[in-house]
DNA sequence: ATGGGCGTTGCAGAGGATGCAACGGGCCAG
DNA sequence: CTGGCCCGTTGCATCCTCTGCAACGCCCAT
């Protein structure tokens, strides 16, 4: 909408790529190099990009304050985070906490007990959105006429044999999920793992997040993974209830 | 130097704040509505902010994705984070990496061995920049001019009575840290709270990052963390030598 | 019903963003 | 040492695009 604006804002994933000159900035907006200038100072003043050593410009340390705070806006994931840690203590297993936004779906908590691995690896990603457990529960409680139109828009990459291979597919399985109260990926992103999740819904009864359990297969198997459906379902529950009755603060 | 990315941008750091409705975002730019809807509309495009169920604004998704990516093109967390995690096996305390960027201090990696935290809660945020030890080394490596100019703009809060109090005593230990090459907090961040920290420098010589490790007093004395100095350094030095070695990519 | 609040749209005018051309500094090769 | 090249930077005139206004529509509360 606003010509300037967006030119700038394209800068940013252009630079999350890697770092790139101004020459480099400049042809991939077509612009003017003057004009890529003045857009990357005025994203350079508000600290949202890093002028290197080497003067090519790179992501800026402003965005990790921002997303920091990002996601401290988030209540759900404050009032869900100590049941996710409870629930690890309990099982042992990774837990992960998403919610869906814009068409994607993303983590936004993770616990994970075995070892301190780097966390932002995968907290900010979008996760497999035609294959996730979370994802599956997050799209099951759209509408019917926005779950089909977002099941067409996507890809359906076949992670492992046990992906979902087509909107149709998936469709199915989201019906399935939306009845069920639950959902699996029962190796459908990576061979040797497998997830448990359920949905955590606002006091409207609409789904605002979901969680879920992750194992590999070598650990337990899929149908021990599913004996724990029980306590995570009471989990999510309890977030559920918890986040309904804070709701008119 | 662009007014209309300026003020696209500024919208960020106030939606952080806490989700505002678009006459509070007007208010807040001083300027007229429709012109905050239309920045708003393009900052939205572009997955920066999300417009939540009541139609207020609020920080998007997106962000993180950004940060996210950001993170990952800085090398040096990618060489020094093994260095990070081997240390933590060995003495057990929390490690800590940290840059110098933009007049802030801020954690790029964080290797903790007792139990999952957040992670978030620290990785990305500034640090207490007066009193950290990682602050000290990468303020002391800066130039005379620089390192007074900083100092006489920071606010020095005292977050316990062992807290550095003002510019001049600031600048005092900078000078001393730059001398031993390596740093402590004792105590001057959360009084039960002692770190150590050592220099990262590149091929120039330069302090490019520092880690530091932290353990409460009631663990270790802060005479008994000092004796973890010699590979604390060691570590350092380790990270500084393949950062350097790998530099002529 | 009716008024107020809020988001939204179309438009004309003006202010700002754009691209051009020229400058300057660093770097490499001759 | 010196020339030339590359890249970032600056000032400026032109034109575009952003801006603020006013009016509309919607929802909610009175």
């Amino acid at each position: 909408m606003s010509q300037t604006v967006d030119r700038a804002l394209s800068i940013l994933p252009l630079l999350a790529e890697g770092p790139a000159d101004l020459g480099q900035v400049a042809e991939r907006l077509d612009v003017h190099k003057s004009t890529a200038l003045r857009l990357l100072r005025t994203l350079h003043e508000h600290g949202l990009v890093y002028r290197q050593s080497d003067q090519r410009y790179r992501l800026g340390a402003r965005l990790f304050a921002l997303a920091q705070e990002a996601v401290e806006n988030l209540d759900v994931r404050e009032i869900a985070h100590p049941h996710l840690v409870e629930l690890n203590a309990k099982i042992g297993h990774t837990v992960h906490l998403a919610v869906y936004e814009e068409n994607e779906v993303l983590y936004i908590d993770k616990v994970e007990s075995r070892y301190p691995v780097r966390m932002y690896s995968r907290i900010g990603k979008p996760v497999a959105i035609t294959v996730a457990a979370v994802a599956k529960l997050l799209l099951a409680d759209l509408s019917e006429p926005e779950r089909r139109a977002v099941a067409e828009r996507l890809d359906y990459p076949m992670y492992t044999p046990r992906s979902t291979p087509d909107a149709t597919a998936f469709l199915k399985e989201l019906t399935v999920v939306r009845e069920q109260g639950w959902a699996t990926d029962l190796g459908g992103h990576e061979e040797s793992i497998n997830c448990i999740g359920a949905p955590i819904r606002g006091a409207d009864g609409r789904v605002v997040a979901a969680m879920s359990v992750s194992a590999p297969s070598v650990v337990v198997t899929a149908e021990e993974l599913l004996t724990l459906l029980p306590v995570v379902r009471r989990t999510a529950d309890a977030i559920s209830r918890e986040y309904s009755g804070n709701t008119p603060t």
